[in-house]
DNA sequence: CTAAACTGTGGACTATACTCCATAGTCAAG
DNA sequence: CTTGACTATGGAGTATAGTCCACAGTTTAG
C-alpha cells in the first residue's frame, strides 16, 4: 500500500510516517514511478506501528521502541544475547508496572476518601 | 535548603531544578541575600520531585504532571470535580496497566521460547 | 486531456525538556 | 580580606518528535 492508505489505517500523518520511515523505525519497498519512486508499505508496518504506538504511550522513546522491536526479531544475534535483553526488558516492564500500581493506590486512596465526604 | 543541597538530595541538575521552577512545577520561597535573592526549597519538594520522576518514567508531559499533582491537593476544586479527574486518571493508569501486561505477555513467550531452544 | 488528489523532497518551524555558558553577586574558610 | 564555592539571570544550544509548506512529478476520474 502507499502512504495515503497507511495513514489512514494507522491515524498517524503522512508526514509522521516519512519521519519513521527516515528514522528507520518502519521500512518500505520502493515502487517505480515515472522519474520518482514511490514508496510501498506492507501489511506488517501496520502491526509494527500498532507497537510502535503503544511503546510511545508507556514512555518509550522511538529509539528505544526501534531497539526493541528489532531485537525481538533478530535472528542474527545469539541467542542467550537475545534472552539478556528481553529479560532485561522484562525487568523494566516490571518496574513500570509496579510504580503504576504505586499510582493507583495513591489514586484510589484518594478518591475513596473524596467519595466518603460527599456521601 | 538552597538549590544545591535539593539537587545532591534529588539527583536533578541544578538548570533542572530551575527549569522546574520556572514552569511552576516546583516552588521555592525567596532569601534575602545582599542585592539578590536565593531560592529556598523544603522537603516536600523533594517527595514533589520524587512523585515528578515517577510520573516521567511512564511517560507523562511535565504540564501533565503538574496538573496530577496539583488536582490532589486542590482543596478549592468542588468534590466532584476533583473525583471525576482522578477517576478519569485512574482509567488511564488502568489502560496503561493494560499495555503493559501485553507487552509483557509478548515478552514472557519470546523468552519462554528462546530458552527452551536453548536447553 | 485536464483537474483533483495523490506522491516525494528539502527545509523551516514547533513544542518539550532540558543543558551549557557568560556574567555577576554572596558567603564562608583560612 | 581574598579566594573558592556557592548563588541567580539571561540567552544560546541540544535532542526528540514531530508539523507545515512550497515545489514538482504521478495517477486517476470525468
Amino acid at each position: 500500500m502507499l502512504i495515503g492508505e497507511l495513514s489512514k489505517k494507522t491515524g498517524l500523518s503522512k508526514d509522521t510516517i516519512r519521519f519513521y520511515e527516515k528514522i528507520g523505525l518502519i521500512t518500505a519497498s520502493e515502487r517505480k514511478a515515472g522519474k520518482r519512486i514511490y514508496k510501498e508499505f506492507n501489511q506488517e508496518t501496520i502491526e509494527r506501528i500498532f507497537m510502535i504506538n503503544q511503546g510511545k504511550k508507556l514512555g518509550f522513546k522511538l529509539k528505544e521502541i526501534r531497539l526493541l522491536l528489532d531485537e525481538w526479531g533478530n535472528a542474527s544475534m545469539p541467542k542467550h544475547e537475545q534472552i539478556k535483553i528481553i529479560e532485561s526488558k522484562l525487568e523494566e516492564v516490571e518496574e513500570k508496572m509496579q510504580q503504576l500500581t504505586t499510582i493507583k493506590n495513591y489514586l484510589a486512596a484518594k478518591l475513596s476518601k473524596l467519595q466518603e465526604d460527599v456521601s
